[in-house]
DNA sequence: TGGCTATTTGGCCACAATGCCAAACAGATC
DNA sequence: GATCTGTTTGGCATTGTGGCCAAATAGCCA
């Protein structure tokens, strides 16, 4: 593997891993509706303040989103809409695992 | 959040992570051109053959890759092949950072 | 300043992921 | 069966991740 695209890979993997947890997740579909400040999603996902505050440092980290501080929130926002469109090609992943164990279930 | 959300959230998360490996990156690309054995993938990786055998079996439980047993060598292959439209959006993220960077280093 | 709320950071622990080596296993060929 | 090639699995050391608590930091308001 050449060194320059083991970069690139590297640079993707690193955007992937950031998205890869489901509080993570849940966070990009809420900020799809809008921008929400950190206490809001601490609220929605019932987790520390502390653990929320790092999945979202992750996910600035690698640049998916943006935070703004007003005042003492600090509201955080998609910076790149279409992180979004994954899931359909996610979901279709499911379904066709989904699929194949009814395939394998199902007494032929 | 809700249990239900949350278990659906965690199977994404859970493709994602499949997916968040440079290693396993290189091996999607590699899939998209169709179908590779595990020594091809091997000799391009540069890691051992068990390393290697590990990820597309990491590949393979996300029900991402599905393999096709020939002779004594086991072939691999996308069985979701929309996975790719994901790069255009991660590419997105990393010029969205070069930009940033650049403009942050920029003197106005 | 003092107290209140919101957020981030550091410390710690439990657990998962990565990569190599060695060993097991499977198929082909003699 | 013996052996060779190709692949997977087990074991182990190292490193990374996720979560909580506690402490630090930042902004508001009296």
């Amino acid at each position: 593997m050449y060194q320059k695209r083991k970069t690139i890979l590297e640079a993707r993997a690193k955007v992937l891993k950031a998205m890869a947890h489901p509080s993570r997740l849940f966070i990009l579909e809420e900020l799809e509706q809008g921008e929400r400040c950190v206490c809001d999603l601490t609220k929605m996902i019932g987790a520390d303040v502390s653990t929320v505050s790092k999945h979202l440092s992750v996910l600035k980290q690698a640049g998916i989103v943006i935070d703004d501080k007003r005042g003492n929130q600090v509201f955080y926002q998609l910076r790149v809409p279409c992180i979004l469109n994954f899931f359909d090609c996610i979901e279709s992943v499911l379904s066709e695992q989904a699929k194949a164990q009814v395939a394998c279930l199902t007494p032929s």
